[in-house]
DNA sequence: CAAGCCATGGTTTTT
DNA sequence: CCATGGCTTG
């Protein structure tokens, strides 16, 4: 065991008293960089120095990565060989655990499938068919977006009227569909995201299971705590519900997640749930220097709503921050590697450097310049490989073999490669599991039992035997490594992708069957790393991949992220591109002061992962999905301190993009007068082809004014709400000045 | 039944 | 711009 003082090393009288309290509530409240996630580390350090058995702690983190940089520190807090430690995982991670353990008490196999947003899309969408036609106005993603956020605020099917604000004809055809969704769930034998949460939490109101999780864990610790959803708020109540020794760190400026159900007030009514709680403020930064920090508050506090927080660094004024003015996304491009080329100069490495934005397919033009210039360069997507089409479909084999109820996968890969069973065929063997009430793969089994398969039989019988084969060999025991090169062979994959991939003629880094190997490193890593797993903790385990675990931090590259990506991280330097209105805050966010206030937030993050150096980018034109477009820079630029920005005049910025509003009375136009010749009439500001910004649809072109009645209307296309026709006198519009 | 072609439409962030 | 789906042809 380590001795207290180096525990306590390099740590403030705050962040002494928060890792030093023992039992009960304790919140640590505390701006960027100040030190919350070294609390929670040392913390743990703290309590096993003080005799507390590693094993009855638990620590959430928001990522896999956070946590295995957690686990790495506290490693050198334990004794070498002292059983086990701490359990450090993000929330589902730790729930498909519970529930691998427990779930049987609440009438859970253990073989349990997890299904991601493009399973659950596919179930979905099934369902909305099996219902009938949709409501007018309602698309499967929309459905998809209801649901989600019944599941994640625990409103049942037949609960939708009266726990979510929906307009009520829309109400019978949604529960029925949401209800459809969830028994498909159960016939898959499958869980979608939320549903680890919301079974973890039926585990905790089952005497047996909450006993036993409780017996084991006493300490919990959770990490970015404002981005929890109402489950996970219960879940943490839950597990510390016999000791309260429930400590929670957090940031409310930096709550980025509330577009996905998280709730900031878990954190603002903490003192409120636990009134004996202790709350720590920690306010000196040891990240950042005070221009960036400067440059950081005075951007959030344009949002309403918050509490002021004081925060002051350790290191000192730094270097302004820079605004670069770009002519197209070329342009951006072309300074992000100039800025990179400049830093690499002073000596600083490639992998201190950050390029950030609001999202992914921005990265396209600042990737190839990137590859033209040799600079060295990783994405963080780990996500991206296990969504390509070949690896999804390996996946699917591994998913049906561990659970052959797993339908959605077996649709998948019946036909995959093509072996003469096509959607006649699939038709017949539907409707033999329907009437015969059993699951899609039993019918396959019966194949030899289903003549009306015709030429397909025999084809549907060589199927099921191959995948038979393959489940008696992961029963028998077999490497991850093993069942994975057997299963490639005998799927197919293999020759399918080779074939394709020699007509297509394609590099061979990005082909299909490169990307098959690299699956067989990955289940080499896992054999590895968890010598007595299973074919389903694998398959869990890739499931929960983040786009950031696959970030790796000893080769020295350039990371290129998304803000929300960047959480929790820091370098030295941060480039944040694209910072304009409709990108940042986002198109979809216009209208919702609520969700500008998160984008801030988000811009918030972004510019407070730098220590030293940072780096504003915005280009006056864009080309996206086709077309190029004028953009402005974003309105969270001109909230700057322009005392902490340099090198540009910053009244470019604050100089008026949007001519400030007017009203057509209506009266006194009231003329029945045809007004097409309109730059004739002084009365109305609006004209055909001006740029025009509308509170609730974004920015758009005027496509024709006309008089009806006593109003001047319009009809414009918005970029992203499309055709509209307004009332001009009444919509909120501005004019936009190019 | 397979494969390739064209039209359509949707269009963030992610556990 | 991209992915998906429907249609046609082999
Ligand atoms: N007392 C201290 N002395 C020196 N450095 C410290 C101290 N506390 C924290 N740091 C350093 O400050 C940086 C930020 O710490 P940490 O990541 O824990 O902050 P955080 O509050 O979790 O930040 P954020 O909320 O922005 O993710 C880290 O590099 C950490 O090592």
């Amino acid at each position: 065991m380590i001795a207290e003082e180096q525990i306590l090393a390099d740590l403030t009288g705050p962040q002494r008293e928060a890792v030093t309290h023992m039992e009960g509530p304790l919140l640590v409240l505390a701006g960027a960089g100040s030190g919350k996630t070294r609390v929670i580390t040392r913390r743990i350090g703290y309590l096993i120095s003080q005799g507390v058995d590693p094993s009855t702690i638990v620590a959430i983190t928001f990522t896999n990565k956070a946590a295995a940089e957690m686990a790495q520190r506290v490693h050198q807090f334990l004794d070498s060989e002292s059983g086990f430690g701490p359990a450090i995982s993000t929330f589902h991670k730790f729930c498909v655990q519970l529930l691998r353990m427990y779930g049987k008490t609440i009438g859970l196999e253990s073989n349990f499938t997890i299904f991601d947003t493009s399973d659950t899309g596919k179930l979905i969408k099934t369902a909305c068919g099996d219902v009938g036609a949709l409501p007018a106005g309602m698309t499967v993603g929309k459905v998809e977006g209801v649901i989600s956020r019944a599941k994640s605020q625990m409103v049942r099917p037949d609960e939708l009227s009266s726990k979510l604000d929906l307009p009520q004809y829309l109400v019978p055809a949604l529960s029925r569909i949401y209800a459809r969704y969830e028994d498909m769930l159960r016939e898959n034998k499958a869980l979608d995201f939320d549903d680890l949460l919301l079974k973890t939490l039926d585990l905790l109101n089952e005497p047996f299971a909450r006993d036993a999780i409780h017996r084991r864990y006493q300490y919990l610790l959770v990490d970015e705590y404002q981005d929890t959803n109402r489950v996970q708020y219960l879940l943490a109540k839950g597990f510390s519900a016999h000791t309260r020794n429930f400590c929670a760190t957090g940031d409310p400026d930096q709550s980025i997640y509330g577009w996905r159900g998280a709730e900031i007030g878990n954190i603002l009514d903490f003192e409120k749930d636990f009134p004996d709680a202790k709350v720590v403020y920690l306010e000196n930064n040891y990240r950042s220097t005070n221009h960036i920090l400067n440059a950081a508050d005075s951007l959030i506090k344009n949002n309403k709503q918050r509490k002021d927080k004081k925060l002051i660094s350790v290191l000192g004024q730094g270097e302004k921050l820079k605004i670069h003015s770009c002519e197209d996304e070329n342009d951006e491009a072309r300074q992000v590697v100039e800025l990179i080329r400049q830093a690499k100069l002073k000596g600083r490495a490639y992998s201190q450097i950050a390029v950030m934005c609001r999202v992914n397919s921005l990265f396209r033009t600042v990737e190839q310049t990137l590859r033209d210039n040799g600079i060295p360069y990783q994405l963080a997507r780990g996500v991206s490989f296990f969504q390509r089409k070949e690896i999804r479909d390996l996946m699917s084999y591994l998913r049906v073999i561990a659970n052959p109820a797993d339908t959605v996968g077996l649709e998948r890969i019946i036909n995959m490669p093509t072996r003469g069973i096509g959607a006649q065929a699939q038709a017949v063997l539907k409707d033999y599991a329907r009437t015969q009430g059993v699951i899609f793969y039993e019918a396959v089994l019966n194949a030899d039992r289903i003549p009306s398969l015709g030429k397909s039989q025999v084809n549907v019988i060589r199927f099921a035997e191959m995948m038979e084969r393959l489940r008696k060999t992961v029963a028998n025991g077999v490497t991850m490594e093993e069942l994975v090169r057997q299963t490639i062979d005998a799927s197919s994959l293999r020759n399918y992708y080779q074939k394709r991939s020699e007509k297509d003629n394609r590099p061979d880094e990005l082909s299909p069957v490169a990307n098959l190997e690299e699956f067989v490193g990955t289940a080499q890593n896992y054999d590895r790393e968890a010598p007595d797993g299973s074919l389903t903790d694998f398959i869990a385990q890739l499931s929960l991949v983040n786009d950031i675990d696959a970030v790796e931090d000893d080769s020295d590259r350039v990371v290129l992220l998304t803000m929300h990506a960047a959480k929790g991280l820091e370098f030295e330097q941060v480039v944040i591109i694209a910072v304009e209105e409709e990108i940042l805050p986002h198109a979809m966010c216009l209208g919702n002061d609520n969700q500008i206030e998160e984008e801030r937030r988000l811009l918030f993050v972004g510019i407070t992962r730098a220590k030293r150096e940072l780096h504003l980018c915005f280009s006056h034109h864009r080309s996206t999905r086709g077309s190029y477009r004028q953009n402005f820079p974003s309105r969270f630029l001109k909230e700057i301190d322009p005392q902490s920005v340099e090198g540009m005049d910053v009244s470019e910025l604050t100089r008026p993009t949007r001519v400030s509003q007017f009203v057509i009375s209506p009266r006194k136009s009231a003329d029945t007068e045809a007004v097409t010749a309109l730059p004739a009439r002084p009365k109305c500001q609006y004209r055909p082809g001006q740029r025009v910004y509308h509170q609730k649809f974004g920015y758009g072109v005027i496509q024709e004014v006309y008089l009806s009645g006593t109003n001047y209307n319009a009809s414009i296309q918005f970029n992203i709400a499309g055709l509209k026709k307004l009332v001009l006198g009444i919509a909120p519009l501005h004019i936009v000045q190019s």
